[in-house]
Order: structure tokens, then sequence, then C-alpha cells
RNA sequence: GGGCCUGUAGCAUAGCCCGGAUCAUGCACCUGCCUUCUAAGCAGGAGUACUGGGGUUCGAAUCCCCACAGGCCCGCCA
């Protein structure tokens, strides 16, 4: 990989059991390591390990460079490297050990490396990537959208980060629990409450017709529950912005909703419904929690107060004239203008953000890392909790993700203004085009198959779009680029799949029936020579196990995306050049091998980003 | 006004944390390739790009400073 693809090298991180560089990594630098002291160099082992760099493709496999260590040794980095080369030990698994300007070159041998990799792939099948059993649980927390509506494609983008991400950990060794906070209090809760509790005959007019109910106001029966109880949100937020009554009425219900006056089962009925249509989406790309924590719950469990009682004896601890109490944070990034974190109202009654302390103590009781995804607009807001946490006496603190908006071309995407795309208008869409490319190109398959694999092109086009660029980059929402099925795409990386599962298919004889795992090859059945597409194939195949460490550790999810075109794009290029089933013996198997790692690989990968990998399509 | 993030060919992006070998990929454009393993593909071409200016370094897209441009935020809402 290196200079020749867009994906990201290896990381120097420890990967898993079957990382194939880690051997070859190993041997580079103990090599490097006798060879330099040899010379008079004083460093560690460690030191060149993390120095070792892996080559642009072509050129190099591993790499040293010696700018840094000619310098104390008082010589030029052209001539060290020429007798560093010279004086490296033969070894099997280096083919050649060269010099170059100031680097030292580690050339693979091709057969040992591709009989490491291959082993390494169909030895670990579906585990291949995985690291190392790690110590210790995790609480991945994303998406957590207001379930006032639907969920709109900006807000996915959270959904797509953090299930990947949980996906990842999880690859990685650690143990996870995924987690939606489902705000069910105030007064955006409360507004559905209160218009949801009379019939929509009942409603006021100028919420009936801003709704658009049909005549019977009956809920249509093909609208999802997200979409229709959703519908009045708008238009009642408007209204009680203008209407006396029914703000005094809505402040009334909120009173009752935070005082436990009103039974929970009462408020959460209309939040669950919108939730569940939510969730019914958010399935469709392969996302879903394993945990719901209402934030009610801290309203009556006492934990809110307890949390006040302790941030009371904090220095951090500010109370206006008024009573409101609050936290001072300006020390820890707020703005110098406003530093202050109210924890409760004048009034008394708690606020958002210490709830939010009182949910975050609870994970900190039961995980030992903490991961919140959030929208860059709550940046601040997290800052504010830290500020919280502290005054609370917690010591530890979630890692934060932050991710870029989503915007229109013609700008941000408003509910109220009606500029929104929803995540089901999209994924419908896309599973509408593509049933029509299943139908121009398959004939053969029932009207049920076409129907399943559209549906998984279209969701899984949808989530690599919205996971191949890195997070922190804002994105304009383009149907064209959303929707497209070519080049970078999730339906590139499926047909890769199908492909590599119709020659294993076939070389087994049957169309049908489980397919069957071919056993690692041994030395004996390689052929004396491996094509540069073979090796480079080889190459992006023994690159997820470092890369799953990677992306576990720095989170930068939209890696595996790349990760997983490129190891498309290598096999479609193999496929081009050569044949594999009408090939001469020892180069037949070996390719069988070969097509069924990669199979592996990119069924693995599709799992990291959750895309259905797709037997045909 | 202040804070955080981003700026790479016509468009969209990777590489930036951790400086290293001619800056890589997709879309769009041009030319080829389906009577042999799925053309949602492959080969080749053109195009030209690290926002601008300073600095550090043997070496800067990458680190530092300044400027400019875009995103987000600066509620006793959640």
């Amino acid at each position: 990989m290196g200079g020749g693809g867009s994906a990201p090298a290896a990381g120097n991180a420890a990967s898993g059991p079957n990382d194939p560089w880690v051997a070859l990594r190993e041997q580079a630098s103990e090599a490097l390591t006798h060879t330099l002291r040899s010379l008079g160099w004083t460093g560690t082992k460690e030191e060149l390990a993390r120095a070792l760099e892996v080559g642009p493709e072509g050129k190099a496999d591993l790499a040293l460079p010696l700018f840094r260590l000619a310098k104390p040794l008082g010589r030029r980095p052209e001539e060290l490297a020429t007798s560093v080369a010279a004086a490296i030990p033969p070894s099997p698994a280096f083919a050649q050990v060269s010099a170059v300007g100031g680097f030292v070159n580690f050339h693979l041998e091709p057969r040992a490396f591709a009989l490491s990799t291959l082993r390494a792939v169909l030895g670990a099948e579906e585990h291949y990537g995985e690291g190392a059993p790690k110590e210790g649980k995790v609480c991945v927390e994303h998406t957590s959208a207001n379930p006032t509506g639907p969920l709109h494609v900006g807000r996915s983008r959270n959904t797509v980060i953090g299930d990947t991400l949980v996906r990842v950990l999880r690859a990685a060794g650690w143990k996870v629990t995924s987690q939606f906070y489902v705000d069910d209090v105030g007064r955006q809760a409360a507004m559905l409450v209160w218009i949801w509790s009379r019939a929509p005959s009942d409603w006021p007019q100028e919420i009936r017709d801003a709704s658009q109910l049909p005549p019977d106001g009956a809920r249509p029966k093909d609208l999802k529950a997200d979409h229709w109880y959703g519908r009045p949100y708008p238009s009642t937020a408007a209204y009680v912005k203008e209407h006396k009554e029914a703000a005094r009425s809505l402040a009334d219900l909120t009173d009752r909703m935070e005082s436990g006056a009103l039974p929970k089962e009462e408020y959460r009925r209309v939040p669950r419904e919108i939730l569940e249509g939510i969730l019914s989406s958010l399935r469709r790309m392969g996302a879903s929690f394993d945990e719901f924590v209402w934030e009610s719950d801290f309203l009556f469990d006492g934990s809110v107060e307890r949390v006040a009682e302790k941030a009371r004896t904090s220095p951090r601890y500010r109370r206006a004239d008024d009573g409101a109490e609050a936290v001072d944070g300006s020390d820890l990034g707020l703005p110098k203008d406003s530093p202050l974190v109210y924890m409760t109202r004048s009034d008394g009654t708690f606020l958002y953000p210490i709830r939010d302390v009182a949910y975050h103590l609870q994970k900190f009781s039961r995980f030992d890392r903490v991961v919140d995804v959030l929208g860059e607009d709550h940046k601040l807001h997290a800052r504010g909790l830290m500020a919280l946490l502290d005054a609370a006496g917690e010591k530890r603190r979630p890692e934060v993700l932050t991710y870029g908006f989503i915007n229109l071309p013609e700008g941000r995407m408003t509910t109220r203004g009606g500029r929104v795309v929803n995540l089901d208008q999209v994924l419908d869409e896309a599973r509408d085009r593509a049933v029509e490319e299943v139908r121009k190109r398959r004939h053969d398959l029932a009207e049920e198959e076409v129907q399943r694999i559209a549906e998984s092109v279209g969701s899984g086009a949808v989530r690599f779009h919205l996971l191949r660029v890195q997070p922190e980059k804002p994105i304009v929402f383009r149907w064209e680029e959303a929707l497209s099925f070519e080049g970078k795409s999730a339906p590139f990386v499926q047909y890769a799949h199908a492909r590599a599962s119709s020659l294993l298919r076939k070389a087994q004889g049957s169309d049908d029936g489980p397919m069957a795992r071919p056993a690692p090859p041994s030395a004996a059945d390689l052929p004396p020579e491996l094509h540069p597409k073979e090796l480079a194939l080889l190459r992006s195949l023994s690159e997820l196990p470092g890369l799953v460490e990677k992306v576990s550790e720095g989170r930068s999810v939209h890696l595996l995306a790349l990760y997983a075109h490129e190891v498309a794009e290598r096999l479609n290029e193999f496929y081009q050049e050569l044949r594999v089933l009408n090939s001469e013996p020892p180069v037949r198997s070996f390719r069988i091998s070969l097509v069924a790692a990669t199979r592996q690989v990119l069924s693995n990968v599709l799992g990291l980003i959750g895309v259905e990998p797709l037997e045909r399509m």
C-alpha cells in the first residue's frame, strides 16, 4: 500500500495474533539493531521499530530512513545506508535489502509473504483482522437523537460513525456496549405529549393545517410511526410560541412530567413510537443498539441531587443572586465571557447538563472507557460536561468523537424551513435506483432476490458515502454522490465480493450449497513465480489486522471504507489480468486460495463498516 | 468580537496526529476492452492541485506564526 494506494499503511501499533507484519517488523528491526550497533550506534530496538516505515510500493516493503541516525555517527545518510544494507544478514523473510538515497529498503520474499498472509487469513477466517481480547469494557453512546420525528441524513452520520466504531472496537478485542440516550424530558418531549394527548380532530386549526393530515385525520397505513407522530411537532412549536394559554398549559405539563406527577409510561408513549420508527430506519443501515437509557430515569432516582450536592462543595460552584446554580469552567476552555455551566434554574429545578453528568457517572460505574459520538455543535457542551464532572469529583472523562455537519448545497438543513432530507427518503431512493441497476444486468433473478439485493446495495451505498469522509470534515449532501454505485462506493466492494464468490462457486463445481472453506496452502503448493497483481493483492490483504488496531486507537473510522475499496480494486485488477479457473494446476489452486482469502477479507471489512457482503448481484 | 474545526486538480476526497523517496484515489472528460471466470469492471490518456505569506529543518501537504476563506458554537433549551 504505502505510496501506491489511497488507503493508509498499516500502523506501528501492536496488532492481533494474525497480523503477518508483526513478525516481519520484528525481524527487520532486530537485524537493523545488530547492524547499527556494530557501527557504533547506541539507540534501542524500540526506537528503530518506531522509525521503520512501510515503504512506497514497488520501492520497498519496509524502509528505515537514516537521516536522523547518520548525524550523530558523523556519516552521510547515503553512505551509511549502503554499509547497513550490505551488513544485514540474509533471511528467509526478505529477498533483498538495498540502499536507496538515505533509506535502507527491505524487500519481501514473495513466496514466504504469500504463504504467511494466506495462512493468516484462511486460518482465522471470519476472525482475521481481530485483535487479542483486551481487558476492560467500553461504552459507545451514539445517535441519541431526540425522538421528535424522523431522522435526517445529517444525524445519521452520527449513527454511521458510532456503529462502525462499535464494530471496530469489538474486532480490536474490547467488550463493547452501544447506548442510545433517549431524551424524554423537557419542552420538546412535553410538546409531543401535549399535542398527542388529544385526537388530531381536536387540534387547533393551525396545527392541523400545517401538519397536512389526511381528511379523516387517521394515520395512513404505510406511514412510519416517526413520520406520523413527528408531523405536528414543528407547527406545535410555532403555535405554542404565539398562544399564551397553550404555552401555559405546556409549561404546566412540563412541570408535572419533571416532578413525577405524570406517570412516565404516559409521556414515554409517543417518544417510544417515534423511536421505534427511527430504529427501523437505522436497522436498514445495519445499525442497532444494545441499550437505551431514558433521560427521565435520572430525574427520580436521586442521582441528580447527589451530583448537585457534590458540586456545591466544589471550588467551581457559583450561585447567582436569584438562586440559579452553576459551575465555573473558565479554565477548561469555556468562553471567557460566559464560563458558567448551569445545573439548576433559579426556581431550583434541574437542567439538562446535570442529568448528563448523572448519566456519565452511571457509565463510569459500569465501563472502563466511555466514548461519546457528538455533532460538532455539541463540542462546547462537552466541555461543560467536563467542568461539571470535575465539580462532581469524577476524575475520569469521556472520549469525545465529534463530526461535522451535513449541509445541503443551498445551506443548512432546517426542519422548520422545510429544508431537510430524511434518512428514509435517501434509503428509499437508493433502493429504487438499485432495483433498476439490478434489473439492467440480471434477468435471471426472482423478483424477491432483486429486491433483497437492491435494498442491500442501496443502504450500503448510503452508509459508505457517509463513512468515507474524515469525521471532522463537513459534508455537502448531493444526491448524485450519495447514490453513486461505482468507484469509491459500497456496491463496488460488494461487487468484488460477489465476483470472488462466483469464482469460488465455479471452482467447487456447484452453484449452490455452502461455500467450501479452502485450507491454507503449504509451501509446495505455491507457484515458483508470483505476478505483481497477485502480490499487490496479498499486500492489501495483509494489512487488515494493523488497520483494525490503528482505527480502534485513533477512531478514524473512514479509513476502513477506503481500505475496503482498495482491496476490491486490487481484486478487480488481478481478475482482469489473470485467469483463475482455467490456469495450470499449481497456479490454479494458489489463485483459488488467493480469491478465497480476498473474499474473506472483503467480507470481514464489510462487516466492520456495516455493509452486507453479497454472494451475487 | 471570541473559541474549536476545515482549506489538496473542474468536483469530491486520502495522506497531516508521528516531517522522508516523482502528492494518491473516485467522479466528470478522451481512447480502447464483454462468443472464455459477473463490464456496478479493467487498461491507457489528458488535466493539472497541497488557500496565500513568512519561519523551523538536510528535507514541509504534514510542525510553528500571520493572513484569507468555509463549517460549527458562544441560552437559567435539550
